[in-house]
DNA sequence: GTCTATAGGCAGATAGAC
DNA sequence: GTCTATCTGCCTATAGAC
């Protein structure tokens, strides 16, 4: 169905989170302003209040939609890519791709910043660190039990120290501007903690 | 020599970098405000800004001081321990102790709100990085010619690898409390990556 | 070195009109 | 939904006395 003429196309609500999100990857949640996101908009701050009550509730939305498209896109790298070594690849590209415009991983920003959020934002960042490890646990014993990889102890164990490996490669590659910085590291992390089974 | 009656110890300024310092780690460098610092020290602000111009001169100085003092405990740990497996236990435990008392490495916070920092402090941390990862390329090549430790790859790179893993097993750590979970990771991280030679 | 006093700006937020 | 107007508070910073 057409927009009507005087629609004003997606949600205000929606494009000031995409802002919201972009602001928050590169300067962190105490790095912006009310008065960014709604000059980008191009309305007062006040009308911005009307959308989200203050900017605890902006947080909270920011990391909920962050965290449901995320897992829509693991559920997209299942559905595709068939096995495990590729799905991790996959999964390291998601971050990467990030990299490449600048950003950061949400949620490893507000880690950086954890102690002055608000508690609901607080569980929410772990949340998704816990959703991330679950994730990657399970493409993991998946490779196991196909016989494609390589674990030295357990999923859960190498699952953990790959979600904050890839962020720290994240962390240290963007004040140099180098996402093969991040790749390099990635690529390394990937291959000698689930390495390639012999065939 | 003994300190004068009069005299109030430590420089105000070095108190100031130690509280600055903590609550940088702790909150990062747009969560806090000169009137935490001089609060703490009980001076007003108008004061601080006797010893440090803004913030920015402060925040140099802050990497600076913790750069050098970084630099002095890895030189310790060469003077004090000869195996390079055991030098790299020992460079994980420094950061594990920061862990320990719910900070995160100065470089690392500041790597997060990298896009906000002035300048002199953006080319500060960078350098902080390219210390850490000379110091540990060093020791991996040490490693190397004393055949204690086997590596898939050139010595330069395992050591970003290394440094960047670490920094994200810390950021990862903090929000849940658990410096096991960072050990945990960096004991993997060493094992595969720098892993212990067969006798 | 530290103070009082104060400036000037920006932050998040609210009331009420349209 | 968006506006104008306004509030209160905090921030960095400076001038000038002690």
């Amino acid at each position: 169905m057409a927009r009507r003429a005087n629609d004003s196309g997606p949600e205000t609500r929606e494009r000031a989170l995409d802002i919201a999100e972009e602001l928050v990857q590169r300067r962190g949640f105490n790095g912006f302003s009310y008065a960014d996101i709604a000059g980008r908009l191009g309305i007062t701050t006040a009308s911005l209040h009307y959308h989200f009550p203050g900017k605890a509730e902006l947080g909270r939305s920011l990391i909920q939609r962050y965290a449901e498209r995320f897992a829509a896109r693991l559920a997209e790298i299942e559905a595709a890519i068939p096995g495990a070594r590729d799905r991790l690849e996959a999964y390291a590209n998601l971050y990467a791709a990030l990299l490449r415009e600048g950003r950061f991983c949400l949620c490893g920003v507000l880690a950086a910043e954890y102690e002055t959020l608000p508690a609901p934002m607080q569980e929410a960042v772990t949340a998704f660190f816990d959703q991330n490890e679950a994730w990657l646990t399970q493409v993991l014993e998946a490779g196991l039990a196909e016989g494609t990889l390589q674990l030295s102890g357990p999923a859960a164990a190498a699952a953990r120290t790959i979600v904050s490996g890839l962020e720290g490669a994240m962390l240290v590659a963007r004040p140099y501007g180098e996402v093969e910085r991040f790749k390099a590291a990635a690529v390394q992390l990937l291959e000698s903690l689930a390495r390639a089974a012999p065939v």
